[in-house]
DNA sequence: ATACGTACCGACTAGGTGGTTTGTCAATAG
DNA sequence: CTATTGACAAACCACCTAGTCGGTACGTAT
């Protein structure tokens, strides 16, 4: 018995204790942007201190960059891009996403938005370094999206001349402002009103 | 000559005073965010003081208030409200200002976005406030959508039934995300791309 | 057993930031 | 001309916050 307060956290654990001062900053962020995240707020819900938050990061910035990495990227390929991928229907599949989403992840995206698209809104102007991450990260979503539909056209669902890379584009745009005007109003039957106008769009694509 | 410094600002003008503090503001708010924004240099950019701010304003918070209820307000106005109102064709009116929104007001739109959209995703879930008057102006804009929807509806150009009031809540979010992606991919021909989407969008809903 | 490096602690600092207060001068009323 | 109030100036304060630094304890190789 070497130490009598905080038995829990049993030894030491460097890769769990940087997991966890991840996603407390995640949630800080996710809460209060990123300016708005207080480090000292990381440090109380984690129970560390500065010393085990610099050791992990050189700094404030480096954090951010971090969750943007890791944990950011991470719930979007959750949540966007594996449920397109190995899909029969993939524009079923994306229609689906999309028309669950309220009830996916309430009441949190109601309250507090879309953790990309807050970080987007808040720091590409401010901050190239995140904007390019945030950038690689919708890349990548857009990819999934184009590919849902390009194989939806492939498969004689979208209409043939429709340029399915744009479309992705204004899928993810259109996504985001339901999103965030369902966060300015924190109403989730806003986000289900404009949800019902994203998927009256992909359904004017079909083919008749 | 009673004064050697500062001979522009001739004598006393509370109401310009005023005027050149909410605009500062604004350009603050707007390029920084409102806990972004720092009154130190809101005071440099107007060469006025603590004292001067203070006495206009009683505390941060009302002047970010304020810089909604009359500056973003009439933005809008200007650009979303007074365009549609009085168009024959207002169907037509309303795509015409959609598509030449990219070159209405570049390069500031596609670099920090759309001030409403801004403060809205950063400030509603911190301060009630703030989301009150932001849901306000959503308001009214989403009002003038819809009855230039409605009017397009009685002229027979759209599908009788059209929900009109749920597609202008679609029409507004899709245009926020289109803004919104643009400023985190900052590229005009991203805003150009995702407008042709939501463009295509209204041109679906025409009766044929 | 010893030594060393990693993980972490916690007090401290420097600079920034919203807000206060006291004072000064212009404008206007009497 | 005088008194009073509004408009602003400028120094000041209390607090917060990112970042630093010397120290301590654990884990492991030797």
């Amino acid at each position: 018995m070497q130490q009598a307060g905080s038995a829990a956290r049993v030894r030491r654990n460097p890769d769990q204790t940087r997991q966890r001062i991840l996603e407390a900053a995640f949630m800080e962020i996710y809460r209060n942007g990123f300016q708005g995240m207080r480090l000292d707020e990381v440090l109380a819900v984690t129970s560390l201190t500065k010393g085990a938050l610099y050791h992990h990061f050189p700094n404030k910035q480096a954090l951010g960059y971090a969750v943007v990495d890791e944990i950011i990227r991470q719930t979007v390929q959750a949540v966007w891009i594996q449920p397109l991928r190995g899909a029969e229907d993939s524009l079923q599949a994306l229609i689906d996403v999309i028309d669950q989403l309220p009830d996916n992840k309430p009441p949190e995206m109601i309250q507090y938005g879309c953790p990309l698209n807050n970080l987007a809104q808040e720091m590409s102007p401010l901050d190239e370094g995140f904007r390019q991450r945030v950038d690689s990260v919708f890349g990548e979503w857009h990819g999934a999206t184009q590919e849902a539909l390009e194989k939806a056209q492939a498969q004689g669902q979208i209409d043939a001349d429709c340029d399915c890379e744009e479309i992705a584009t204004f899928v993810m745009a259109a996504l985001e402002g339901c999103i965030g005007l369902a966060k300015s109003a924190q109403s989730k039957d806003r986000l289900h009103v404009c949800n019902r106008g994203l998927i009256q769009f992909l359904q004017s694509l079909k083919t008749r």
